[in-house]
DNA sequence: CGGCTATTTGAGAGAAATCAAGGATAGTGG
DNA sequence: CCACTATCCTTGATTTCTCTCAAATAGCCG
């Protein structure tokens, strides 16, 4: 039923931007989690500032901290399976996680590429809807769902950054649909580059690099597109000096301004 | 900027499903609306089951009533329009809506069609981020966004209903991905067919009929397709015998189990 | 009935997928 | 540290499917 792919990747230790916020070793217990400790607090979480938890008080980020679990999730292996009971949201902590559905046959369709600070998970429904695959080693906060509900029962501010967050989704989802529907390969690639490059892009710079974290056939699935025609088309890219590829997993946008253009279809 | 398209449609009173909960004459104002009067109150109206407002109690129910409206949109009007401050959200009370976006060259894609009891409009962003459009003439419930979040901030069982259907909008969303970049067009049909006649399918049947209230064009901007596309494969399944098309606007789906394994890639 | 759209159907072109190799890269183990 | 090997990525040739362009038909409204 399920054609594997992607498998036995490598654990390119150099692919995630964010830092991770403790030194423990790495349990070999491929479920490694551990509850978190007064030098694995909240507080000095990495991640905090962006994640759901920004809406907490200190005390209430203490409280917080005794009922999260930190969960490292090397390159390749899930977070979690579609169908699966939802017992748990996730932050990602540091790191990239995939969301992807497979069909029957094996074609697969990647839905969102998820970075520090979101959150990944289903409320109300009772088991999840997609696989959570990490695209590269990645820490989540494991946060069980009881005591989520038991945070937004209470909290303002917590069910304002959630709704947030969902609202971003959905506007993001739309955004993907016309990209998935409507757009040309080379649009599509230009528009992901770009998507990638949003935090990255200061004013009036043109140049600007960005690191692709997944291979081409994640890119090709998040795109609706084949291996082939994304990598034919970067090199287009490259011909057309709008970018450079320095390596596999960088792209150096070398003109933003033309990048834009191309991504919303001006010839 | 912006090309014309799908204007000056038909009025097609037989297309919609919904029963208009009250008599009153359309005004000629395009901008039909009134304050609900007892007559016309919440109680009485036909989508309350399905929407939000069935977490209300009696009582708050009669207070929501004075503040929320009627709005009558007819065929093509939109409700609201991309970029337009979102001042308030929408429930469909009768009727049906596209929501969709629109590329500078005219491409379109339709994100979503909305029907009873969903919920429209945006939270916590300010700005409304597609295009609401009726696709036949709708009743919706124009609730103000202030009101909305002063019964959210209150009552448990609204945010409750609220946070299902933005999770179930979620996972529509996403299956509606994996149809654009995965699926084939007989695929995207027999997909979209089967949408439609989800809660119309009794145990043990194998025939059904849906109601195509849109046009091909929608239809094709949804699926990601040409109309000439659409067309094309309709008669396919036609051929196939598989379906009926008794008129544009009908489908006759006569082997509910066949169309299921077409919709999935099944050879 | 007449005009306007929407839909269907046909023919042809073009673009992306598929099939097939060769080359680069990274992780493994000696 | 280096060689080996598996995988990933790129490139080329070909096929196939969908889009585009064009025109006829059908359906709806006044």
């Amino acid at each position: 039923m399920i054609k594997s792919m992607e498998m036995r990747m490598s654990s390119a230790e150099d692919c995630c931007a964010g830092v991770i916020p403790f030194e423990q070793p790495v349990k070999t217990n491929p479920a490694a989690e551990r509850r978190r400790s007064p030098d694995t607090a909240c507080s000095s979480c990495s991640a905090h500032k962006q994640a759901v938890c920004s809406g907490f008080s200190d005390e209430e980020m203490e409280d917080f901290g005794r009922n999260v679990r930190t969960r490292i999730v090397k390159t390749g292996q899930s977070v979690y399976r579609e169908f699966e009971e939802a017992k748990y949201f996730y932050t990602i902590v540091s790191g990239e996680i995939r969301l992807a559905n497979l069909l029957d046959d094996g074609r697969r369709q990647v839905t969102a590429f998820k970075t520090v600070g979101d959150v990944i998970g289903e409320h109300k429904v009772g088991y999840y809807q997609s696989d959570a695959e990490a695209v590269c080693d990645t820490v989540v906060c494991q946060i069980p769902i009881k005591v989520m509900d038991k945070y937004l029962a209470e909290n303002q501010a917590i069910r304002s950054v959630l709704t947030s967050k969902m609202q971003e989704e959905l506007h993001e989802l739309r955004l993907h649909a016309i990209l998935l529907g409507r757009k040309t390969p080379v649009e599509k690639i230009a528009t992901f580059f770009l998507g990638r490059a949003e935090n990255l892009i200061s004013e009036g710079e043109d140049e600007v690099e960005i690191t692709l974290t997944m291979g081409r056939s994640d890119i090709a699935d998040f795109l609706g597109l084949t291996i082939e025609t994304v990598s034919r088309t970067i090199t287009k890219l490259k011909n057309l000096g709008i970018i450079d590829v320095p390596s596999t997993h960088s792209i150096v946008i070398k003109d933003v301004h033309q990048l834009e253009s191309l991504a919303e279809g001006e010839k």
